[in-house]
DNA sequence: GCATTAATTTCACTGCTCGAAAAAACATGT
DNA sequence: ACATGTTTTTTCGAGCAGTGAAATTAATGC
């Protein structure tokens, strides 16, 4: 029996929620725009504020002198997080990198150590214990931090299970169905949450481009691998917590391309690196993809096909092809406003674009609400972070936090 | 600023919205189960049910005497809705036809007037002169029902703009693009709301099979069209309140054959009864899709295919092949437990079962997560009629009641 | 009739928000 | 230096909804 029930407990824990949610998309404010911010009355803010600061949860900031010019009245005290308070661990791990983050409470990042990967480490190395070590150290540089870490969040490739706390299947060879993040959660007595980088992606977009707050996206990321997470009005959307798109992964053409995955004509096995490589070399569909694709390899692809190289403008618009159906696809169950393209593949998007553009025309839900808004953000590593890192905070915030005493 | 702030109020609505939930799902309970049902306290609900009572929402039924032998202690006293309080107007409108239901706050049918539909019917009488007539007629029938007249849903297909209130597109010729729920409103004074019929065949497949309740489910209606509901863990899913999926738009073949929507390779170009009959007399797919199909062409289709005609199975083979790859794709976006095939199409569900399975098993999510549930479910009115009660007595429940003072 | 049992109600208490008024803290004008 | 105006915060009493425990109600069984 779900406790729907609401009392006033409840009622705490949303206007807390409220609060800190507002310093995390804000930063520090004064207790008035809080007020204004949440909606609540002053006097609850003035109780709220007081309950958190005596819980060491917030702090007042020091009044900033100089600057600019203070109008008249008393001025604002600002409140902002205590970032003593707690720390997350933050691990990125992808087909040949891995990076950890120690972060605390206020977002700031404490250190950071990043590893290489390759299809043997955790082979080699249990993945718990990969994780563990590496941990560990970076505890051992920041005790500080070390003694208040309250999550642990590992960004992933693959397909959760349902409950959201195993990996079932993932490109990151080894990785996959090693129980590694109840074994974490053992050995560092803390919650380990496991977040699909695609839908980290999806999260990440909405933080770095504040208008898109409350639209619906979808972020597609292109490179080693193709994957996407959706917003809906600002809600992620799919499997609540744990995440289940697999766009990548999506059929493009029945029988086609073999993909990484064991799979046959998936969106991947086109639009990847691995895919549009092999497009361009003629290799035959059905050739085993390579297992990795360096970084220049890639570029050069992409540096051809802009001079015109008519082996390699074809390769990038069957991966175009591939993308675009898959959206127009996608759109049929769910029509974002916007469209960002993220990652490696980003870089190729010109040479992407018409083929994109054609496939969602043939969709018709395009043709009645008209295309959406498809931009490319080179950048991609910091959209996983802050999404990890967002989601993470969000997390402690509304679980940990609210519901204090 | 949107006001999530939670007090009292809030509180009031929420748990007063439990109760009412808990009556609407099981019917007349008693207030010890109301109290189990809900996770209120006995003395919650004894306050909540009191206050009904006063605003005549619900009332105390009268002890069934005879019945079974009750036990020892004082005996249980239900309580139910007061069906008087409330009547709702549910129009479900078809390519061709048309049937309003009378229902009260009960959910009683009350009285139902079925009229038939052709391609002219919306270009001769505005859409809004067609249902406000059958809406005056019903309403001079049953007088006292008129009086309370709370909400008017209406049932329709196409695709819905973004504030849920108009139709952008429709296969119903003349419909999309008159405001006609609009002039409704305005001319009964009531709200109207318009449902996809997908999303409302998954809200009524959730309530015909309980153990559904809470699962994910899509809902996919084969006949005349091809459209897909969906729930995840007993959440109506897409667009909020609008519902957008256009699973039957989704395109299969690029560039294949002709939809009715003027689009190529949707899958209702190869799945709906025009798209099987079309494949079956090897009519070109670039033919102009029949405006409708006779309900016993259709049947007799089938019957020749379960008597081994070629063309006729292959025929379903395409159809099921198109369903198949569109469910496949759905599920790299989203991935219900369960499939429910609904409408005429669920009759020859045993002629593309094969198709549909070989195609689902091309998906990676499928591979790792094992196949979903497919059942056909025969009736297809029933869930779309008690989907559109649930669904607009829920409104009244929640909106209206739940926030009386 | 009286004990037993189960459903409901009553009652005293708690915790939260809110509006209004008071207090605090600073800028400005005389 | 001091009164006045402005803006931010806090204080205070009221109101409201939920809760647990105890009391009440209405049957059954002996």
């Amino acid at each position: 029996m779900a406790r729907n029930v609401s009392d006033s407990d409840s009622v705490r824990r949303q206007n807390r929620g409220l609060v800190l949610g507002a310093l995390r998309v804000q930063g520090p404010l004064s207790r008035t725009a809080l007020a204004a911010s949440t909606g609540l009355s002053h006097a609850s803010i003035t109780a709220i504020t007081h309950d958190l600061i005596n819980q060491q949860v917030i702090a007042e900031l020091e009044p900033q002198e100089k600057s600019d010019a203070r109008g008249r009245g008393r001025p604002a005290t600002l409140v902002g997080f205590n970032r003593q308070i707690g720390a997350a661990a933050l691990f990125e791990v992808d087909v040949n990198r891995a990076r950890l983050s120690l972060v605390d409470y206020g977002g700031i990042l404490v250190d950071r150590i990043e590893s290489p990967v390759t299809p043997t480490t955790f082979a080699s190395s249990p993945p718990a214990v990969f994780f563990a070590e590496r941990l560990r150290q970076l505890q051992a540089r920041n005790p500080v931090e070390a003694a208040s870490l309250r999550r642990v969040a590992i960004s992933v490739q693959g397909i959760l299970d349902r409950d959201g706390d195993g990996l079932k299947w993932s490109p990151i060879a080894h990785l996959a169905n090693r129980p590694f993040a109840h074994e974490l959660a053992a050995a560092f007595a803390v919650p380990v949450a496991l977040h699909k980088r695609g839908r980290l992606l999806a999260e990440g977009a909405r933080w770095l481009d504040p208008a898109l707050h409350d639209a619906s996206v979808a972020t597609v990321f292109v490179g080693s691998t193709v994957a996407m997470g959706m917003t809906f009005r600002g809600q992620i959307m799919g499997r609540g917590d744990e995440g289940a798109t697999e766009f990548g992964h999506m059929n493009h053409l029945p029988n086609g391309a073999l993909c990484r995955c064991g799979m046959r004509g998936c969106i991947e096995a086109y639009a990847s690196d691995y895919g549009v490589l092999r497009t361009a070399y003629s290799v035959p569909e059905t050739a085993t993809p390579a297992p990795a694709v360096p970084q220049q390899e890639y570029d050069g692809l992409i540096a051809r096909a802009e001079a015109g190289d008519r082996a390699a403008t074809h390769a990038f618009n069957i991966a175009g092809r591939a993308v675009g159906f898959g959206l127009s696809r996608m759109m049929a169950v769910f029509d974002p406003s916007h469209v960002f393209i993220v990652g490696p593949g980003a870089r190729a998007f010109g040479l992407m674009q018409a083929e994109i553009n054609a496939a969602l025309a043939s969709a018709l839900v395009c043709r009645v609400n008209g295309l959406p808004q498809i931009v490319a953000h080179h950048d991609e590593k910091e959209p996983i972070f802050k999404g990890l890192l967002m989601k993470t905070l969000n997390e402690i915030d509304q679980s940990d936090i609210a519901a204090l005493a």
